[in-house]
DNA sequence: CGGGCACTTGATAGACTTCAACACCTGTGG
DNA sequence: CCACAGGTGTTGAAGTCTATCAAGTGCCCG
């Protein structure tokens, strides 16, 4: 439990819990938090944020919404690499990094705001290492569903790690979760055809493994699947017991 | 022209030209990088180094060899996550880190030692961070290949990424280098078998994309296949025109 | 009511895999 | 010196998975 309650609508609420879940934050990473959310920007969905090989994003806090992070081939084919999901950060730029990777573009209508700074040694700037951590993760786990799985399992994946990541920031009821990604975005993120992936998606609700009806996905045994498919537990969220 | 020369024989000749090519070296640094090539390590071809799950890898400068980082499915598919060429870095674990996010396999035999220890603000801490930088490149261009590009696309890729670094570290003769992977090797980081690799690898070859023989390869064009596969030219290299 | 977008379906083509056998090279031991 | 074994690379045939093309449905919104 944090040791301020936090109405559903305050806009920094995702952030807290996904930061908090990482490592446990003091009052003072709290309010930085806080009078980072109190200045916020829109975006609305299909918008891109960043354009790759531009200047990139400076250190931002997501606050409401999905980003995808995304490659464009000459012809026009189209690779989601990653997504960043309310709570999260993204754009945490390296020093020397002048030009961004991958362009950002808003899924949903978004809100995000600067991250605040962190102390060296602060809790908070623990939680950003976890987070950078994460994502790493997120992108070696990715290379193995693109490189050696097939369609169901790549699906399955992908949605369990989402479904993990939702429930780090409060953002899932049990192993149900709100969908905003149209089919279309999810094959490019899966390196599937829209077309097949539908077929796939049938063939899951089929045999059981989810449920994705008008926008909510459910997956009916997440532990199951993780086992089947070699998902290791993540190992970030904090040990403190608290 | 570095300002002391190095003989053919010094073990940290490839981590000098690479760290070198990132960031101005200074003495200090140079001498730093010589001092921990004067304790190597060595492993066998295909000897484990870190397994995943394990205790992460320090952070550790390879001298010699490759070295792959790779997931194993549970049923024993194998996807090479990435790979680490002389004179490169690895393992340089975050603070928050307690296991190895993959296995780090022996390709070749292997030399290597503990990376120096960087003060903040050094060049060597810029040459770190462009690393970093780097590693996370190659990351994201491997998801876009395995994602949406198909097989004679990501050979093409791979081995035009192989050959930049292999530049940047002086191992390359103007297109030729070295290539200790197997067929089976360079398949699993492919996500492709090893018999269509090979099918492959003999239409390149047709095609007068590159030839591989006897250890060898030579890409015939690497600039047009750049250009052709969307490869944009990365920006890691220092620009102080020394 | 109509238009646009996402989703769905069918038929066909193509890419990649699988299985199996064979060739080649290298090192080893008789 | 030859025989042999094991690993790597090569080839063929058949099968599976995924892409492509094209058309149709349903839904939301103006």
């Amino acid at each position: 439990m944090l040791s301020r309650s936090y109405a559903i609508s305050q806009p920094e609420q995702a952030a807290v819990r996904h930061l908090g879940a990482l490592a446990r934050l003091t009052e003072t990473d709290l309010r930085k938090i806080a009078d980072a959310a109190s200045e916020t920007r829109y975006f609305p969905a299909r918008t891109e944020i960043v354009r790759e090989g531009a200047e990139p994003a400076k250190p931002t806090l997501l606050l409401r919404g999905w980003v995808a992070h995304q490659r464009i081939l000459p012809d026009g084919r189209r690779q989601i690499v990653g997504f960043t999901l309310a709570g999260e950060l993204f754009g945490r730029s390296l020093s020397c990094q002048d030009r961004a990777l991958t362009s950002q573009v808003a899924l949903d209508n978004v809100v995000l705001c600067t991250a605040p700074e962190a102390e060296p040694g602060s809790s908070l700037s623990l939680a950003y290492e976890k987070e950078r951590l994460a994502h790493r993760l997120q992108l070696i786990d990715n290379v193995t569903r693109l490189g050696r799985m097939d369609a169901r399992e790549r699906v399955c994946d992908l949605l369990l790690e989402l479904l993990e990541r939702l429930q780090r920031s409060g953002e899932a009821e049990g192993n149900t979760f709100a969908m905003p990604l149209t089919q279309e975005c999810f094959a490019d993120a899966l390196g599937l055809t829209p077309v097949h992936l539908n077929r796939t998606l049938q063939a899951c609700r089929k045999s059981g493994d989810l449920s994705w009806r008008s926008g909510r996905v459910t997956l009916h045994d997440p532990a199951g699947l993780a086992r089947s498919l070699g998902r290791r537990r993540n190992r970030l969220q904090r040990e403190d017991g608290g």
